[in-house]
RNA sequence: GUGGACGUAGCUCAGUCGGUAGAGCGCAGGAUUGUGAUUCCUGUGGUCGUGGGUUCGAUCCCCAUCGUCCACCCCA
């Protein structure tokens, strides 16, 4: 035997007995977000490696040690996207959508190399969302409660909102500065991971883990307090909204995004439920991208959420899938099984909302009944030589109790239709 | 990238203190020569992840490798 190919570690294959909750995540989302008036983007999955390099950041895990690069054959430096936000920044520019305020949304595979692990795989899926020339806080309180509507929609519940504030990088700046002094000043009780990012990325030490690292935090000075007048106002506003909206939130000064852009704003959605992977959706404010990226100075929001991560706790909740069929066409003998096909036709053609599922290979009634249940359908018709004699079809419920019962061509359209 | 657990039938797992393996579910057929889901019977199932080493002999012990899972890390 020849040895088996298998997938890529850590990019998995969905099944058709796992799609239909894939389905019911993907239409929902689809649905909530027309209903907010987004419109859907759809961008390569292959990007220039520059343009991740200057989103999400040089110094950033992601761009560092996480990106599928490799050259193509005229030497270019390509990378599969990591996230979307970037794609999605570079795609508005180029076609000069930025002029008027947009209101986007995307979804697709995400590739990055990192070690799986339960809600993280080197492809996943991201459903996310941007909305771009629009400054004012009810733009981000949309975002939120966006995402607070589609939670009700599917079902989900027990997700804990954290908010913050990044200040805007004048008032970021100052505050670095000082939590470089102040985390330099305890240097030696850090741990080493957060002693190396006092000098690259000192805000992520403040989301450390690390139990002797959030000792020291504890204690520093908070970004909060240095936020400006106008900032403060623009967060309290988004906070007043939650509160009117009956959305509860939780104030967590140590919140910070990994990527880079971020300013104001920020947001997650966290579950207990699914292990060290716990963020189901996450985003903020980027004010700065748009034009770091060659575009005219824009504000934006955004987010993107896991939907792995969503699929799993929908199946946590015990989803029920929808049988994919309504009826089974039970076909036996030589007759019968020449005329189902056609038969089956004109029934599609009568009744075009019908999921019919035609029985092909033959076999026995008992045989071909076992795979009628099987397929989950309520009914199973039936065409026998008994049947073909009288011109009808056995009509059998298959999810309830009764009897067979015999149905010429057009009662039957009528009463599936 | 670091640390740990684990890879036995399509699936969930048992087992062999080293002598090449078993259950349940599934699948196929029958009991019912035209009727599923229940019940009963029969059958089908596996180079015990892969490669190497130790041994008379390895699914079991050792090493490597690939993969899965968990935590760190990272993040959606």
């Amino acid at each position: 035997m020849t040895k088996h190919i298998q997938a890529i570690r850590g990019m998995h294959d969905i099944l058709p007995e796992r799609i239909a909750i894939w389905h019911r995540i993907e239409d929902t989302a689809r649905q909530v977000l027309s209903g907010y008036g987004y419109a859907e983007i759809r961008t390569p999955l292959v990007e220039v490696t520059d343009l991740f390099k200057r989103s999400i950041g040089e110094v950033t895990d992601i761009v560092e040690k996480e990106m599928y690069s490799f050259e193509d054959r005229n030497g270019d430096s390509l990378s599969l996207r990591p996230e979307g936000t970037a794609s999605c920044v570079r795609a508005a520019i180029e076609h000069g959508l930025l002029v008027q305020p947009q209101r986007l949304w995307y979804r697709g595979p995400m590739f990055r190399y990192e070690r799986p692990q339960r809600g993280r795989y080197r492809q996943f899926h991201q459903i996310g969302v941007e909305a771009f020339g629009l400054d004012g806080p009810d733009i981000d309180l949309e975002m939120i409660l966006l995402t607070a509507r589609l939670w009700r929609a599917l079902g989900l519940q027990g997700f804990r909102l954290e908010l913050n504030s990044l200040g805007d990088p004048d008032e970021r700046l100052a505050y670095r500065e000082q939590l470089v002094a102040y985390l330099g000043a305890h240097a030696d009780q850090l741990d080493a991971d957060s002693c190396k990012r006092l000098h690259t990325n000192p805000l992520r030490v403040l989301d450390s883990k690390h139990p002797r690292t959030q000792k020291i935090v504890a204690a520093a000075p908070s970004l909060m307090d240095h936020l400006g007048e106008v900032t403060r106002g623009h967060f309290e506003r988004i906070r007043h909204g939650l509160d009117e909206a009956g959305v509860d939130y939780l104030v967590n000064p140590r919140l910070v995004r990994g990527l880079d852009y971020y300013n104001r704003t920020v947001f997650e959605w966290i579950t207990d439920d699914l292990g060290a992977q716990g963020t189901v959706c996450a985003g903020g404010r980027y004010d700065g991208l748009v034009e770091q990226l060659g575009g005219r100075s824009t504000p934006a929001v955004g987010f993107a959420m896991g939907l792995e991560r969503l699929v799993e706790l929908l199946e946590l909740a015990g989803h029920a899938a929808e049988p994919p069929v309504d009826a089974y066409l039970v076909a036996v003998g030589e007759r019968a099984q020449q005329a189902a096909p056609m038969l089956a036709e004109r029934l599609r053609d009568a009744v075009p909302a019908l999921r019919l599922m035609t029985h092909c290979g033959g076999g026995s009634f008992k045989s071909q009944f076992k795979k009628a249940d099987r397929s989950g359908a309520r009914y199973a018709l039936v065409l026998g030589e008994v049947e073909l004699e009288r011109d009808v079809f056995g009509i059998k419920p298959l999810r309830e109790e009764g009897e067979q019962r015999e149905l010429g061509f057009d009662e039957l359209a009528a009463f599936l239709g």
